[in-house]
DNA sequence: TCAATTACTTACGTTTCTATAACTATTATA
DNA sequence: TATAATAGTTATAGAAACGTAAGTAATTGA
């Protein structure tokens, strides 16, 4: 029996353990409650107050088809969350920016995915910080969601 | 400064990374891809096929109300993935069952979301074994997702 | 037994998500 | 400069996700 075996049969009963830990649909539920809007608008918006960016880009990071980031933009725009600024070194693109109202509103959201759960806030500082150090190994340099 | 607050930050930096790994939204793309059908009809079918049960605890567990249930399942009905049979405790309530079909759909979207990403596994097995045990103790008896 | 409750369905309307084709404006290229 | 490629928008249209009100059938319990 090789190593890679053993390793394959943990990482999958570890990575069930993260999922259900992660997947917890109460959360989406309680961001779209506090958001008043969708889940799919509300990444929008945090994606865009973290930086500014041009559609296109936008669209590939929530991965969507361009033509329905235009409609999703307009309608956060006309709720007052982001603007469409002109960009300086193309005049084709533009760019999409979070107002100051689209960054509460962000700042929200992150507020309550980011809460860990009581569980894992429960356990040992030792265990907290080993877990720490193997997600971080097995952490992508990009990140994701 | 308390141990508490040493968890507190640990235990975010620790929920973040889980999250980032697990919220790879390519993974739900490739789940509605294979089995053509959207990501919830897909989780109604996943969770019928663990366990046949009445449309009122299944309509909780996927969060939504009684009547959307009824539509959905009326449609994962002509689809041929589960049947409504009635419930000789009660005849009130109807119990959802999945076909073999509708098995073998829930299998190959199981598929795709039991496999633990690569760089998961690449970790060391005692590494592994120590998230494992951390975990498990983080988790609820219950489960969820 | 009969009123209240429960489990589910029907009917309806709104929002959101999704994809595609055709269009304008701008930039890059041959 | 003419042509192609790019960035975004408009226009459609269908599927999916939500919620509420009102209805049927069966059960509970006073």
């Amino acid at each position: 029996m090789s190593s890679a075996d053993d390793n394959s049969a943990v990482a999958r009963e570890v990575w069930q353990l993260m999922s259900d830990l992660v997947l917890d649909n109460q959360r989406r539920r309680k961001v779209t409650e506090v958001t008043g809007m969708s889940f799919g608008r509300t990444r929008a918006v945090r994606r865009v107050a973290k930086r500014s960016m041009q559609m296109g880009e936008l669209a590939d990071l929530l991965g969507m088809e361009r033509p329905n980031l235009t409609t999703l933009i307009n309608d956060l725009e006309e709720k007052g969350l982001v603007i469409r600024k002109a960009d300086p070194r193309d005049r084709r693109s533009r760019l999409v920016e979070a107002t100051a109202k689209g960054k509460r509103v962000a700042r929200k959201a992150e507020a309550i995915l980011k809460e860990p759960p009581d569980r894992l806030v429960g356990l040992d500082v030792e265990d907290l910080e080993t877990l720490r150090r193997c997600l971080a190994e097995a952490s992508a340099p990009g990140g994701s969601e």
